[in-house]
DNA sequence: CGAAACATGTAAGAAGTTACATGATTAC
DNA sequence: GTAATCATGTAACTTCTTACATGTTTCG
């Protein structure tokens, strides 16, 4: 019974907040949800077509410069339904969470392997560049109390991504710690 | 630059282990595996053809009881070669960790909003329950050290699953509390 | 004897990625 | 002027899920 098309829900929500174009759309993917999401703008602009013919979206052209013309899409009462049912309805199954270094891992059965040191070296490097770039992103959108209350989602998530990042690092650190005294 | 089809290295490496049939592999993404990759057997089937096509894996005839027949794969030496430059070649990309419910908090804009009590209980108790579940497992598989080191991969992952869960799960809980609070 | 588990496949469709395709505007 | 960014779309392909399809063996 589980709703699909998760897509189109995101798409509702974020233009439950404001209007916005696809190329909106598409950075929003690229940075703030993109930790929990991922969609290309090949992607989303079919799918905002198909919301638009199923009247939950619609649009308005707005010209920027003299030619260039861009879509402003707004949701509609409809769409908006839509949207609350997906929000209330409870969230049942998790997701899979694809990990490819962590397969490696897996593959590798002996403590000893050679290449293992090198693997752990380079994911922690991976991670901590990320939790950097999050940490920084937290400090620039919410230097005051007013935008985290203002933005409490937003304020959320980037916090369970840092969480996340946090959790990763100290893992790869305390198994790497483990392999050097063995 | 990299690779592709992660199913294909996953196969690869569990043949590596030991000689399994389709069924075997598909029950093994089911049990260990399934926290970090998820294939179903329809997927699973056509890419052990392919990968015998390509000379990766061959197998052999088996007979259960006196109709029953099964394909007990194995892998060759090209797909030893395969598994290792897999292996080997550095981890770069991060996946998707696609979480529907930290979608749906993006959207809750307002700390007060009614719903969102109910959706960290419901939240709370599912990641409970599958922590439960993953922590039972450690303790049947690993009772002895012996069997830790025996299967080093096996042992790693189970406890990063379990990691994960326990970081989700204080993650939640901390925002629960930060809500009753204000 | 009946249900659960073993065992293998294919077909249709949805979801997601990469590449193709084009052109305007802005900032340096 | 030129590179980066803005802006929108489609085509081809891969990956993944759901459903279809069938039959055997084992356990209680």
């Amino acid at each position: 019974m589980s709703k699909k098309n998760i897509l189109r829900y995101i798409i509702l929500g974020l233009l439950d907040k404001k209007e916005l174009t696809g190329y909106d759309i598409t950075k929003i993917f690229e940075q703030e949800i993109g930790e929990f999401w991922k969609a290309k703008h090949s992607q989303i602009y079919p799918e905002l077509k198909k919301l638009e013919e199923d009247q939950f979206i619609s649009y308005k052209m707005e010209t920027v410069g003299s030619k260039l013309e861009k879509k402003c899409y707004t949701i509609r009462e409809e769409g908006k339904r839509e949207l609350e049912e997906w929000i209330s309805e409870p969230t049942r199954e998790l997701l899979a969470n694809k990990d490819e270094f962590i397969l490696k891992l897996y593959f590798i059965r002996e403590e000893k392997d050679e290449r293992i040191n090198k693997m752990f070296e380079e994911q922690i490097l991976m991670h901590e560049e990320k939790l950097e770039h999050l940490r920084l992103r937290k400090q620039i959108v919410f230097k005051t109390n007013q935008e985290k209350e203002l933005n409490y989602g937003h304020y959320l998530i980037l916090d369970h991504a840092i969480n996340r990042e946090e959790g990763y690092l100290l893992w790869l650190k305390e198994q790497q710690n483990n392999l050097q005294k063995s």
